[in-house]
DNA sequence: TATAACTTGTTATAATATAACATATATATT
DNA sequence: AATATATATGTTATATTATAACAAGTTATA
């Protein structure tokens, strides 16, 4: 997962932007942020957030074409992940890998 | 999840190609094959595979934008589906709710 | 047959993402 | 330090995925 090297700048740009995020963020969302940063085009942002998926700092939520910054210290050691995600008010809750089966055991 | 609803036109049209399909197919590359059917434009894509899910003919692959036809007959008594797909050939397979999350806890 | 509900057709446009190429900056090697 | 190499950035254009909005046809039913 290639853990915890260093962030660029525009990388860091970014991830700042996904943290203060209360929840799942888009990345034209993201764009129309950063340029007050500098930031100007879609590339730039999609790059930044493509390396930080793969430096475990953020999450994709595939189903709504977002991320989310990672509050799971246990992303750390490992690479699988799921979310929960509220079919009323969308919230979206990471579900620990450790509790992953016993929280789809539930929905049996 | 209204099942075993009767089809439209549109829908059998649609429904047909994607069945046709080996693996998750996209919703231009639909367009383009039902092209032939009459069918034109992306609304009436979007429009029929909209309604399939709903009535449980297809499943929409989240992660790669792409639909595929349900060939698990338990679909019909739930709504819960997981797939896993390969990350080297990409085949995609439908995993039945009763193994999920025995599935899932083979991850750990 | 009138009315409502649903289905289709059509044009335009919104939203999401990447290709391709140029330039700059940092890092490692000699 | 000078050179080479890898990384990061900037920029324009374009590809891909999806929906809004409105008109018209079809089917079911009161």
């Amino acid at each position: 997962m290639m853990k915890s090297q260093k962030l660029s700048k525009n990388e860091k740009v970014v991830l700042e932007v996904v943290k203060k995020s209360t929840g799942p963020i888009k990345a034209y969302t993201i764009l129309s942020d950063v340029k007050k940063n500098g930031l100007k085009a879609p590339p730039q942002v999609y790059r930044a957030l493509d390396k930080l998926i793969k430096k475990g700092k953020i999450h994709r939520i595939e189903s709504k074409n977002a991320y989310l910054d990672c509050r799971n210290s246990k992303c750390k050691t490992s690479s699988k992940t799921a979310f929960s995600i509220c079919q009323k008010c969308e919230k979206v809750t990471e579900i620990l890998n450790t509790k992953l089966s016993k929280f789809l055991s539930s929905f049996k």
